[in-house]
DNA sequence: GTTAGCAATCGAGATATAAGAGTGCTAAAC
DNA sequence: GTTTAGCACTCTTATATCTCGATTGCTAAC
């Protein structure tokens, strides 16, 4: 347990190093605080046995170890002191309830992006709850048609087929009825499941008559709604962090925002709440010296995803952890009224 | 017009820039060709008078000039020493009939970033000639429908609307009859103005009555359509180009990208074929030292878009503009059948 | 027309130096 | 016991200086 001066020494050093990007000093601490410089170094060789705070070389200052980010973030940044700025931009952002489910996360993201100069990512929402609502066959030219499925949710997939040679449309249009019957309200996450099952009743059978490929058809369509999609903004903004200042560590770090593997970012997350994962607790090479902040929201009963923050552990906790929170909750409550 | 000897020289030191990214010497250059570096300095001081060729210092060696290189492109490689490589791997991309034609230009952009290493653009297809082929409500809830607009090319686009207080399911369905009266075959980049057309005959007149902003709802639907997307594929790859190996230029470069001016490379090509555009040509800043290599496609008679590659002026032209040409015609070819 | 030779130029890298910031420790002051 | 002043020591950063090598332009010889 750390003494009220060690904590507050810990709290300046954290907040000058995130201010500065440089290593923090016992001179200019002393001008912070009503200690000499002497006595603020005892302090911090302290600190830095019980791990809290690093030297960069033997005769540097002190920057906060993970370790004392996490004591900062949780002992000393209660959330009565939580920040309120940029509040009201979000609340701005979200009086536009006019906009589409995904046009709205994406402002949502560039916003916090914005706000924070840092990455931000969204995944989902993913649809794996909702149900399938309806199957439609839109006739394009005489052989070619367009498959529709709709979701209760709203969602709407298409793909185009082309009608089998000995086909007519009318038996195509009774094959879509077939469907409807089978899938309607089926989970999409159930349907591959529920056709495998239904492959042997009569009505399933009657269809497979027409084309054997008829059923991959639709369940590639299915598969879209289930891939969970992101959106990833403010990418560059790494590219103005000084810690990220050498071409090969940006080298590594857009290389990784640009292959798929944002997944892996969020991943062992899900119910879990907020979740802060500080420099090497992220177990991505990538993001050794990031903080990685993940805040679940659920849109409905049926959808939910993840946004998250990507920085360097140097990262404004006291502005973007409130910031991230309150978007995260405005995001589900919008959608549930 | 240049001698035999100097075109000889010239073509060496683009390639050799090329391949080494470093300004090419006389001493070099006499190693690759059976003249004295004396004979050579002499040629390239010729031909920097010209102005083909170019030095960063007094005494460094020659790199090519914007000017250096449109001659090298134009006169030196000529259509018949078109390199195939990279040629199959397309016609192994393409053979794959069965994906859809957005994710098919989202492949092919992102094997000519891996082939090129440079990054590319695509840009449409806008489809400003696709017609409305069917507008269709979907009921989701008591108060919730889904509009679907589908064109002929079976594009679809849907919007969420609320049906207004004191309106029942089947009066909104006698809106969606005369809409899809009215708009039938209409082409996407002339629905507003049918509508506003339209708007004082007594059928349009009738819907009116129902909601006022129901007309803007179905606008908005439609301009969807016509808004181009953009596909962007290989950003990090800029990274790796020795000429970029400075954060300055790095921050410029990523910001640009990520902004949505992406628009602005492909500008005033319409209509135009194969555009290259060297270095200072490309009047955006952004580009200064980059080529801007831009080819139309045309994927049937009412879509068309443009593909674009965009790296350091010290680019593999020789691979790469047969390749990019190679690949849009293969696009165009590919939906024409 | 071509080439060898040579002084001059410039960049890149190595080395040296100085300045400045910070530490840890000791001993004195509170 | 706690705090502070003083001081030697460490390490980084910036700057200046130097050398080395690559390259040029020019002149004169081939």
């Amino acid at each position: 347990m750390l003494t009220n001066r060690q904590e507050l020494i810990l709290k300046l050093i954290v907040e000058e190093y995130i201010k500065t990007a440089e290593p923090v000093g016992s001179r200019t601490l002393s001008k912070l605080v009503d200690f000499s410089p002497a006595t603020i170094r005892n302090e911090m060789a302290d600190l830095e046995d019980l791990e809290y705070l690093e030297k960069t070389h033997t005769s540097s200052g002190r920057i906060p170890s993970d370790k004392g980010y996490h004591y900062y973030i949780e002992k000393i940044l209660n959330d009565s002191s939580a920040y309120q700025k940029g509040f009201n931009v979000i609340d701005e952002l979200f009086e536009n309830t006019d906009v589409k489910r995904e046009e709205a996360i994406k402002q949502a993201m560039n916003l916090l992006s914005q706000l924070t100069n840092y990455t931000t990512v969204a995944l989902g929402p993913a649809a794996y709850g909702s149900r399938v609502k309806k199957i439609e066959l839109v006739p394009l030219h005489t052989d070619v048609c367009l498959l529709l499925v709709i979701t209760n949710m709203g969602h709407v997939e298409s793909k185009q087929i082309i009608i089998p040679e000995n086909t007519s449309l009318d038996e195509m249009k009774r094959v879509i009825e077939i469907f409807n019957d089978v899938l309607f309200d089926c989970p999409i996450s159930k349907v591959s499941e529920k056709l495998r099952y239904e492959i042997n009743t009569t009505r399933v059978k009657e269809m497979m008559v027409y084309n054997q490929t008829i059923i991959d058809t639709f369940l590639d369509a299915f598969t879209k709604f289930t891939q969970s999609k992101y959106y990833l903004s403010g990418q560059s903004n790494m590219l103005y962090q000084p810690e990220f200042n050498n071409i090969e560590r940006l080298r590594e770090l857009l290389s990784f925002f640009e292959k798929n593997d944002i997944f892996q970012l969020v991943e062992n997350t899900e119910n879990q709440g907020v979740t802060i994962r500080i420099g090497k607790e992220n177990e991505l090479v990538a993001m050794r010296d990031c903080t990685v902040i993940t805040v679940p929201y659920q849109m409905n009963d049926e959808e939910s995803g993840t946004i998250a923050i990507v920085g360097p552990t140097r990262m404004e906790y006291k502005r973007v952890i409130p910031l991230i929170k309150y978007l995260a909750a405005h995001m589900s409550k919008l959608y549930k009224e």
